[in-house]
DNA sequence: TTTTATAATTGATCCATATCATTTGAATAT
DNA sequence: ATATTCAAATGATATGGATCAATTATAAAA
């Protein structure tokens, strides 16, 4: 974990995430005060689960993810997160715990900010409050949807859906490197490591992707479509 | 579906949930003129999924439902609601739609607010902002505990959970009305309805659960707890 | 290079849960 | 009281995925 204090400040930032950029100037060089910016190595931990929420996160560059684990060590993948994009532990408006653990999965451009900071002006940039309740308020949408795909559809369905949303919203392109491995894809998609190894060669054999190591091409991004509608 | 202005005003009201208390007289006043009282009987639908979210429900009294259904008509239950709630769709700030069917499972009595009085409201009111962040918080949370529950338990857990779910944060009580049928309880836990009914007689048979017609009660909350920790 | 550890693949088997089919029960209407 | 409808219970069977076990890749370390 590398501590450099970046040389701008967040008036200049180019990376800010769209609930920074309805700040006004002096808000900016408050919040300017209140952050440092650290880059995290692929795997490294940026919070963990059931830790005092001290902080909140603006990701400038890089992939990371959100696990929720429970006291047998089983994993979830809430989510998938691609800067630029502020990540908000729930718990700094509940009880000041984080509930689930943030991790890079790429090298992680970050701007640790301080909780308090955040919410002051939350209280006082109504354009800002506002912007924060949007980006929440997407998030419980995701949330119904992807609570339906796992528990209605089956394989196929559930890791057409993995493959998609990472093409169309981490990576923006057909072809990918693939950030996860075959565990924390079936974290992801709620089955076994072997299953999700299974259906990615049901999928090549069926010529709707390409595997080449560790890049991975959807070639028929609407029969992949299908699948994911149709469970 | 009766509508009834109730007598009194928002100032006056005895029923108000939580984020309402953070709002000033005046205020209060404000809403007044912008919501109206409905009483729902049961089983009636208080919004519908993919309509034009218009109004945020202010319910004051009954047990509802909120539920996610795709086009082949499988449904999920995302959540049961008991009065004092307000249940604000997160459609309102992303795409002013509705993303879930909002039920009623007793008789309901609701203030229908109009959106754009509730919205004002957040912008200027940051006691009030604040408090819905924080029940937007809380119920991010639940879902990540939900989400987990319905991927990596089995049915025995699930089923504990709903039941532990109604007794504890819809009921206050160990004995119950059940306002879900066994096809909703299958909903609720992602299992069907068949494999609920097997669940709730073997719980009868090991005497952790009494049932009497509709009135379930939980004998030994204890192992339920453990069953639902488990998984 | 060889060793060691870790990830991925693949096959064989098992089991939890869905599906299908039938019966029973309760509520509502005739 | 009888018919009708819908919810619930229960048994038999099928199957989607998990689990277990073995092999192969891949990568890091000695």
């Amino acid at each position: 974990m590398i501590n450099i204090h970046q040389n701008g400040n967040c008036l200049e930032c180019d990376k800010k995430c769209s609930a920074f950029k309805r700040l006004l100037s002096e808000e900016l060089n408050y919040i300017n005060q209140y952050r440092f910016h650290i880059t995290y190595k692929k795997g490294e931990v940026i919070f963990k689960q059931n830790t005092p929420a001290s902080n909140v996160i603006s990701i400038s560059r890089g992939v990371a993810k959100t696990t929720f684990e429970d006291k047998f060590n089983k994993n979830l993948i809430l989510s998938l997160i691609k800067g630029p994009s502020l990540v908000v532990g729930p718990g700094i408006y509940v009880d000041n715990i984080y509930h689930f653990t943030l991790t890079a999965l790429t090298e992680v451009h970050a701007c640790i900010i301080d909780v308090l900071a955040f919410k002051k002006l939350i209280r006082e940039n109504s354009d800002f409050a506002e912007q924060y309740i949007s980006e929440m308020s997407v998030r419980a949408i995701r949330n119904y949807q992807r609570t339906f795909c796992l528990t209605h559809k089956q394989m196929h369905g559930r890791v057409a859906d993995a493959l998609l949303n990472l093409s169309q919203n981490i990576f923006n392109a057909p072809e990918f490197e693939m950030p996860l491995t075959r565990q924390e894809l079936g974290e992801y998609t709620g089955l076994t490591k072997e299953s999700v190894s299974r259906i990615l060669t049901k999928f090549r054999d069926d010529q709707l992707i390409q595997m080449d190591g560790n890049i991975i091409e959807i070639l028929n991004m609407d029969k992949m479509i299908t699948i994911s509608e149709n469970g």
